[in-house]
DNA sequence: GTAGTTGTTGCAAGAACTTGCAATAAGGAT
DNA sequence: ATCCTTATTGCAAGTTCTTGCAACAACTAC
């Protein structure tokens, strides 16, 4: 549970609070490392924190995902999954087989700039999904 | 509802078929220029057809995609929403009120040859939804 | 410690979305 | 025109996700 407690100082700066149920889902998608469906969040705090409702779960990861301690991501199937907020990247995810592979955020940098300068728009720095065909699956 | 017919060749080139409501739904869609949550679809397409049911818009809304006959983008809230697969672009949707503007495919286009390069997968087309703040929102 | 403030949670009901399967109908063949 | 094949739809039930509100508990101040 250590790990989940580290974020407690980076809420309360925000007048935010930790709570158990917060510590839970963190403490899931820390030790999980990779992204995870509510769904599956909610399982699994659910078994280290019994009293857990899946409204919670919802509120909590899109509250968490808010102050960027989780990073929202989406599924090949389109749907909405949830990870810690470590190293920043991105995915290239499979079409065909579901496989996927990060991306350096530093990759994304520039396009990121060229964006801001020509739409006016600030602070853009979204998670992004793409979507392709990886190498193994091009063999068939 | 001649607009809708025009897509028909597109299936039966790959042994699908046009149907009244797959027409209705690329009529909405059509007319309609901009992106539609499904629910939106299908209140739409039920006034024009009223024996559409709910979850043949949901596949039918996924079966256009597939085929590139309709583009899936997602709404700030992160849902899935659909439009026409018109010319090719992107959005920019501002966090904090909502308002989008859009960007042309080739400002993209670089980065995409340069992840299938890097990463091996083919194929990357994938739209793109970046989120940021909008000037008019950066007053504030 | 104790009390007060207000951010958070659980509950319950509802809305959105999915799935399996039997019935239907689009398009090709006769 | 009529029949056949099989892609597609509607139905019904189930699962996932959302919302409003009252009860609760984390942190602060005393």
């Amino acid at each position: 549970m250590t790990c989940a407690a580290q974020y407690a100082p980076q809420l309360r700066a925000r007048g935010y609070r930790m709570t158990p149920q917060r510590m839970a889902i963190l403490h899931v998608l820390h030790h999980e490392g990779t992204h995870l469906s509510p769904r599956e969040v909610y399982k699994q705090a659910q078994a280290k924190l019994p009293g857990l409702t899946e409204p919670t779960v919802y509120r909590t990861l899109e509250f968490l995902a808010d102050n960027e301690l989780v990073r929202p991501s989406y599924s090949s199937s389109g749907h909405l999954t949830y990870e810690i907020a470590g190293n920043d990247h991105h995915h290239i995810v499979c079409r065909n087989c579901g496989g996927e592979i990060e991306v350096e955020h530093s990759m994304l940098e520039s396009l990121y700039r060229l964006l801001e300068l020509s739409s006016g728009y600030r602070s853009i720095d979204s998670h992004i999904t793409f979507f392709g065909i990886c190498p193994d699956c091009q063999k068939n």
